[in-house]
RNA sequence: GGGCGGUUAGCUCAGUGGUUAGAGCGCUUGCUUCACACGCAAGAAGUCACAGGUUCAAAUCCUGUACCGCCCACCA
């Protein structure tokens, strides 16, 4: 290799071209894409799918880079490795998102129909995986792109209309009437994971009713939602309640709408909540549905689905949710059945896409049936099958299996998986509700609403017409859906052909459940899917536990009959400056491509990795940013003092080397390898990189190196610091490459031909390092100890003498054991120190008493000696000594305190006492010696 | 109502049964020293929230308290 001169190397680190320059080589290589052989056991994480709505946030990039650096620390020893990427189509976040778009132009995708509308659905989408690749590729992810999986591809489309078929065989997915949340805005029934709970501060009103036949008699009810009322099919006290046994079996009558109700006991009510009578309304309440449900009363749905009243509303139709409250409250008022109104907060439930107030309502939707599903999902964790990193989620993990509800899989939308059920025009024909478009109702010159399908078909309108234009349909209780995963041509009953596939879409979440065996070919027997199944670890963050973690379990076991994967770490959020939550609106956002360009790749990758902890969050500043990019500066400059003094012969010499502070640095090498593997092996990266950190910044730079440069200067004497000063820095670069990819690679590759290590193509394929523990040399890290220490004692001397930083000063060194370390480095401590001349003398050659000028400097091992001439102040000095003998004699008393203690030297291991006793000798040793100068002062 | 996490230097956070608690930023002082001023050197700065307990040894384990944050839950 041609040496090359600082002078052709940048004097800063630039990110941008060799982030370009080696992404592109990574790729042309074929690095990311793992080969499958049998005799290995592969490494797999499935990538979680960003959700296609827009540009990649720091989120998902806090994901990517953990990930990545997960795989390349695996690719690195080895394994095959396999990091599947992918994105998800997002359902009610991602037609909401186009939705927008359309809005702004004047329209709705109900203008445009349920086909234009999914063209330009899919025109979003393409464009922005596109972006969320190319983003991906700037964090420097290595994921396999050729492996690359869309939720609504073929396949993964393919295992969910599957799995929905498997499910509803078993009974395990079923339709059925019962009370959901419904999101008012994006019109739709959401899950209950959907739906995020916030404390309002509202009113309680209590409401009286007058009782049937009896002039004046009334009972109470206490409400948050008066306008329920109208809904209202009896009043519930509790069947012990004295207060109102009286009133069990009469009628009340509803106010305002006149409607006469039952009264009736049941043991859901709470006497002790206000007064102890419940109104009940089944089609609006999940406990009044209950509470219907047993006592056979009838349903009233009282709302359309934007949340304005229905007809059943009375007076009221028409108007808004809140309108009608208010309006309602007035005619209460006016009839004077509005007893009081008290302050009250409680938890209100509002759509998590788009914090609307959702509704509890009365519907027809498709239900996974959870309970037997999560029965193995909750042994597989509990018997540590599967393990959670950290562990303290598996609690909160398997308490939610225990408690698990139905799942409410079918949303009104477009966007996403069809439900793979059909009905029959034919035979099931007039039991199907339909509601077309309006345009196309216009167009017809029909009346605007409900319609049946046989009825719109005896006034012409043909099957296809109907399917084209339909918005969404109900279907009548009987009618019988044909379950398929692809569409069925014919009826098994009638043999009609006019079939109409239930127009709603599954949650988004369904199809993500699925997503470790969808995206390897499932329930294709694939060979990827043979191989790489179950897969390694799943990394995400801790808010989609039960979103997606959990149900991936579920949905793995009952597909497949295998746990998805052995291990799940769960990271934290990131957060800013305030540890508020980013978002777009507080402006507080920092954008993973802007921090990349203005810090590079590297640098946000190092903030982003260092000081975190598994499944704490983590605060992103600018002032992080801007340490890291520093980071990545210091480590250029020193790979370019390396790069500039290599000299092709002398740095391909083994290493070999006996100098201690070779022996020295090596011995920290292979601990630190030893460590940052341990760190590494429980997930610690946060730990393992800050080691790296470390260890470059102070261990190697501020020591090794600048002696280093010391070395270079002594001429002839054969030895070269360079071999270890390129085998260290190559080594580091291996051990930090999964962390910082690009700059690692761009240093290694100017520096792997001089290092007698393997050398690949790649930083990427290189092995990672293992420690060598024969190379852990205490008595080089004792001795080195002794000579920071030394150095640093003097510099702290000059500057408290106020030495001119420019001038050398005299000094001696007295010495016993360390004598030959400190020659061997005498001209290191000389240069580092700005001492001249130095003298190294052993203790024999005479102490140093009755110098009242020198400055005398006591440390554990060594005497340094500093004629200061005019420059001590003996007064100062004296307090300063006395200051040490102080510190000193306070160490000492604890130390021979803690030996005299009989338990201590019973219980305590003999290594820690032994350390003791070590500590307690030179204490006292320097404590001799410390009170000696102190006499000689006079 | 149940559960979880946090409380460590001015700020942001690591740490974890071993007795002298660390980093970055900030601060003070000095330095354009031939890799790096995105730097170098030297420093100041913490009764590790509080109260008990276990232990030879507690910032670390246990119990309780306070404050902050999060998650779950059908309080009309």
């Amino acid at each position: 290799m041609t040496s090359k001169g600082l002078n052709d190397i940048p004097k800063s680190y630039e990110p941008a071209h060799v982030e370009a320059k080696w992404y592109q080589f990574w790729l042309e290589q074929g690095y990311f894409t793992p080969e499958i052989d049998d005799k290995k056991e592969p490494f797999v994480i499935i990538m979680p799918p960003p959700n296609v709505t827009g540009e990649l946030h720091l989120g998902t990039a806090f994901t990517a880079i953990i990930e990545d650096t997960l795989i390349r620390w695996h690719r690195m020893q080895g394994k095959p490795t396999l990091w599947l990427p992918g994105s998800d189509h997002a359902g009610i976040a991602g037609q909401n998102v186009v939705e927008q778009l359309l809005a702004e132009e004047g329209i709705s995708r109900h203008t445009l129909g349920r086909e234009k509308f999914l063209e330009r659905m899919w025109e979003w989408m393409n464009k922005y995986r596109g972006i969320i690749a190319a983003q991906h590729k700037r964090l420097g992810a290595s994921s396999d792109l050729t492996r690359e999986r869309f939720t609504m591809d073929p396949g993964p489309s393919l295992a969910v209309r599957t799995t929905f078929v498997n499910l509803s065989k078993k009974g395990l997915i079923y339709r059925g009437e019962r009370i959901i949340n419904w999101c008012p805005r994006c019109i739709t029934a959401l899950s209950d994971l959907e739906v995020e709970h916030k404390e309002l501060s509202s009113n309680l009103y209590y409401v009286r009713y007058r009782l049937e036949g009896e002039e004046d008699r009334f009972i109470t009810v206490a409400t948050t939602r008066p306008e329920t009322i109208l809904g209202d099919t009896a009043v519930a006290v509790n069947p012990e309640d004295e207060r109102h046994k009286s009133h069990l079996g009469k009628q009340a009558i509803l106010p305002v709408v006149g409607r006469t109700i039952p009264i009736l006991a049941d043991e859901a009510v709470d006497p002790a909540f206000g007064t102890g009578a419940v109104k009940i309304t089944p089609a609006h309440d999940p406990v009044d549905f209950e509470v219907a449900q047993r006592q056979n009363l009838p349903s009233i749905n009282i709302l359309n689905l934007d949340a304005t009243m229905g007809e059943n509303a009375g007076p009221y139709a028409g108007l808004g949710r809140f309108e009608c409250r208010q309006a309602l409250l007035e005619d209460l008022e006016k009839e004077g059945l509005l007893v009081t109104i008290e302050p009250y907060v409680h938890s209100v439930g509002h759509c998590q896409r788009c914090q609307t107030m959702v509704e509890p309502l009365l519907s027809k939707q498709w239900f996974v049936n959870t309970a037997p599903l999560a029965k193995p999902a909750h042994k597989v964790v509990k018997e540590r099958q599967i393990e959670i990193i950290p562990e303290r989620f598996t609690k909160v993990y398997l308490n939610w299996m225990e408690n698990i509800r139905d799942w409410c899989i079918s949303r009104q939308l477009w966007w996403g998986h069809r439900i793979p059920a059909w009905y029959c025009g034919t035979c099931d024909g007039d039991k199907i509700d339909i509601i077309p478009i309006d345009e196309f109702l216009r167009e017809r010159d029909l009346p605007h609403g409900t319609h049946t399908y046989s009825k719109l078909r005896e006034l012409g309108v043909s099957h296809d017409e109907i399917v084209r234009n339909t918005d969404w349909v109900t279907i009548d209780l009987s009618a019988n859906p044909i379950v398929a995963t692809d569409a069925p041509h014919q009826c098994p009953v009638c043999n009609g052909t006019d079939l109409l596939q239930d127009p709603d879409v599954l949650d988004t979440w369904f199809s993500s459940a699925l997503w470790p065996h969808s995206t390897l070919g499932w329930p294709e027997e694939t060979e990827d899917f043979k191989y790489f199944y179950p897969t390694t670890v799943m990394e995400t963050g801790y808010d989609i536990l039960f979103f997606w973690v959990a149900r991936m379990i579920m949905m793995g076991l009952e597909n497949t009959g295998e746990i998805p994967f052995h291990k799940v770490y769960l990271h934290g959020l990131i957060r800013d400056e305030k540890g508020e939550k980013m978002s777009k609106s507080k402006g507080n956002v920092v954008d993973p491509v802007q921090a990349i360009e203005k810090y590079g790749t590297d640098a946000l990758r190092f903030a982003i990795s260092t000081g975190n902890s598994p499944g704490n969050d983590m605060r992103l500043s600018p002032h992080k940013l801007e340490g890291s990019r520093n980071f990545t500066n210091k480590l250029w400059n020193a790979a370019r003092f390396v790069i500039g003094n290599i000299n092709s012969e002398e740095a391909t010499i083994p290493v070999e080397t006996n100098l201690v502070e070779d022996r020295w640095i090596l011995s920290r090498l292979n601990r630190l390898t030893a460590e940052v593997t341990e760190l590494l092996e429980q997930f610690q990266l946060g730990e393992a990189v800050r080691r790296i950190y470390d260890f470059l910044w102070t261990e190697y730079c501020d020591w090794y190196i600048e002696i280093a440069k010391i070395r270079l200067r002594q001429d002839g004497d054969g030895y070269s610091p360079m071999p270890v000063l390129v085998h260290v820095l190559e080594t580091t670069m291996r051990l930090l490459h999964p962390f910082m990819p690009f700059i690692t690679e761009e240093i290694w590759q100017q520096v792997k031909e001089s290092s007698p290590s393997a050398n690949p193509g790649s930083i990427m394929i290189a092995p990672y390092p293992t420690a060598d523990t024969e190379t852990f040399d205490a008595d080089a890290e004792r001795d080195m100890e002794l000579v920071i220490d030394i150095i640093r004692s003097i510099r702290n001397a000059r500057m408290e003498s106020k030495v001119d930083p420019g001038r050398f000063i005299e000094a001696s060194i007295i010495a016993e054991n360390a004598k030959p370390t400190l020659d061997a480095l005498a001209p290191a401590i000389a240069a580092l120190a700005r001492v001249r001349p130095l003298t190294i003398l052993s203790n024999q050659d005479g102490g140093t008493s009755g110098n009242e000028q020198a400055k005398i400097l006591v440390l554990k091992g060594a005497e340094v000696v500093l004629p200061l001439g005019g420059m001590i102040d003996v007064g100062a000095e004296r307090s300063r000594l006395l200051k040490e003998i102080e510190a000193n004699q306070n160490e000492i008393s604890r130390i021979e305190h803690l030996l005299a203690d009989t338990n201590f030297l019973a219980k305590a291991p003999s290594h820690i006492v032994d350390k003791e006793r070590q500590k307690l000798d030179d204490r006292n040793d320097i404590q001799r010696k410390l009170k000696e100068k102190l006499a000689d002062l006079g």
